[in-house]
DNA sequence: CTGAAAGCGCTTACAG
DNA sequence: CTGAAAGCGCTTACAG
């Protein structure tokens, strides 16, 4: 390894003046900063960041906790998040929990360890441990689709976003509207979307029979038998089902198709998060775009704004989403 | 920030020894280190990974280089690299080089200045300028999909996974087989399979007609695109179509459907990559599933060799890909 | 079993 | 315009 003390020697000057050079602040004569330049030059020598950040108590990198590395809500949020940390110089220390909660607090330490400039929690089910351990960190923190009291985030309206299928189901002439959710611990995907469900029933004064609701899990089989439960249990046969993922709804129609049913005409179906299976399967998915890429700047930004010292008051961000419309409906 | 000279003073002893309690190594009397123990926790002390770096000259972080970030690729590949590294203690470092090839040297440089322990590069364009920086880095290194010379890649098998493709389609019984591709310079996906595609042709002594053999990008569109291509020109349509990604698959199959013909009684497809997409679209898509997990983490483990100063002998490994049969052929 | 001291590679007042 | 020296928070011979 070369150093900044090393190169001194060679340009015959002082660690002092190369450190000038390499920062490009401070004077420097013309003449000694080419002598320096051209022998960082030839030696091909590149400072150590580790050396300068322990100086300087700046690292240029931002730790992201992630539930899950290979989804694509965690792809399309990094994408987000590094589009404008790359613009300006920051580096991310990726960082997965595997739904592992203690991993959480685990990577926290760690990151608090390696001294990010930030950090980025994308969070599933938040606990008091969790959240103490945040504000103990005393480091600039932003978390994205779950809220956290007194922290920022970014979050999805997944409330709305959720009536809102509902009521073009509804519009649409749709009167028995059957629901496929997850465990409301999870609090944007579990318990706002199917908040956002009921309420759109009710205030529409619509019927609905108590296997209508099913909790599934995050995949695609999970769907199917939740449809099945619906399809086998129900008196007055549902004639729409809202799934709160891509997944579960397309699971839910293959149930259906496999039954011999026609969608949308039997029954209508609704995904929600517009992943890319769901402009592809056939009839394609009416789904909600929560503009994930754009959660992931606006986490970034607001970050930011913390990091230098700006406008830390803004807690909340609500990023809109966008309905898709497609044949499924 | 609380350093371990706080931490010393407390408990009423040297760094040194709070150096060896925090590190298990070396003699330390129980009762010392209990103390010292006690007021770690007490004072919730987290040791700077980056002033110990700076000593130990180890960082225990990985740095990745990606053409993209926010693919199913990519993705897959983190997530086996992850596996491995987390397991043994490593984070990783990401960097997205957005296909602009200049951003490779950038980035090599940074994770360099960064003293990262080892590093990923999943390459797609390979030149001289590149091969060099890679020398001269002196760094554990491991590339991902494309063969560097003298340096340790773990890569596709795709001109045999192409080959086994347009062999399936001629047991099968079809024999006018059309190809969509891209770019040669991408001496993966572009050279080799177009190779495998052309042999298996040869040595069945197919008949091929030029614009059977199309040049596309990577997405949906430009399959279709290619495909209206091929069918507007030939003079014997073709009555299959490998396709060198999924998605241009998925674009042909489109165009194929638009034009009233069936798949695959009319024109069987086949696509490679095993994207999500494959199994939910209508027919399901025949492709090559080539494992990216698995690649993740045999890259992973030849750079944990490296760096571990074992075995730099092997240069090349090749993960297995596994033919996924569908209804589209 | 414990500690004083040097050193990792930088930056930054301070002095000139 | 330039440099000597201190210091960032650790670890590691070395000595006792």
């Amino acid at each position: 390894m070369i150093t900044i003390k090393e190169i001194a020697e060679r340009a015959s000057v002082s660690r002092t003046t190369v450190s000038r050079v390499l920062n490009n602040n401070g004077y420097v004569s013309d003449d000694v900063k080419k002598r320096v330049l051209k022998v960082i030059e030839e030696t091909g020598y590149i400072p150590s960041e580790n050396a300068k950040s322990l100086r300087t108590k700046k690292t240029k990198v931002i730790g992201v906790i992630l539930p899950k590395i290979s989804t694509e809500t965690s792809s399309r949020l990094v994408k987000g998040l590094d589009e404008v940390f790359a613009k300006k110089g920051y580096q991310i220390l990726l960082t997965n929990t595997n739904l592992v909660p203690e991993k959480e607090i685990e990577y926290l330490r760690l990151l608090k360890s390696r001294h990010v400039d930030g950090i980025i929690l994308s969070a599933t089910i938040i606990n008091q441990a969790l959240i103490e351990e945040i504000n103990g960190l005393k480091s600039p923190f932003v978390t994205v689709g779950q809220q956290v009291s007194e922290i920022s985030n970014v979050l999805f309206d997944d409330y709305q976003a959720s009536k809102d299928l509902v009521n073009l189901m509804i519009k649409k002439g749709y009167k028995h509207i059957a629901f496929i959710g997850v465990d409301e611990e999870d609090r944007s995907v579990g318990y706002l979307r199917k908040a956002g469900y009921l309420d759109a029933i009710k205030e529409n004064n619509l019927p609905i029979e108590d296997c209508w609701v099913q909790k599934g899990i995050f995949d695609v089989d999970s769907g199917y038998y939740s449809m099945s439960e619906i399809m086998k249990n129900s008196k007055q046969k549902p004639d729409a089902v809202l799934a709160v993922t891509d997944r579960l709804a397309i699971g839910a129609m293959q149930y259906i198709k496999e039954a011999g049913l026609s969608i949308p005409d039997d029954i209508a179906v609704a995904g929600m998060g517009a992943s890319e299976l769901s402009r592809f399967v056939s009839p394609s998915l009416t789904t909600i775009d929560f503009s994930i890429e754009e959660v992931g700047r606006e986490a970034a930004d607001l970050l930011l704004e913390q990091i230098n010292g700006r406008n830390s008051y803004e807690k909340n961000r609500k990023v809109k989403y966008r309905l898709i419309e497609r044949s499924s409906i």
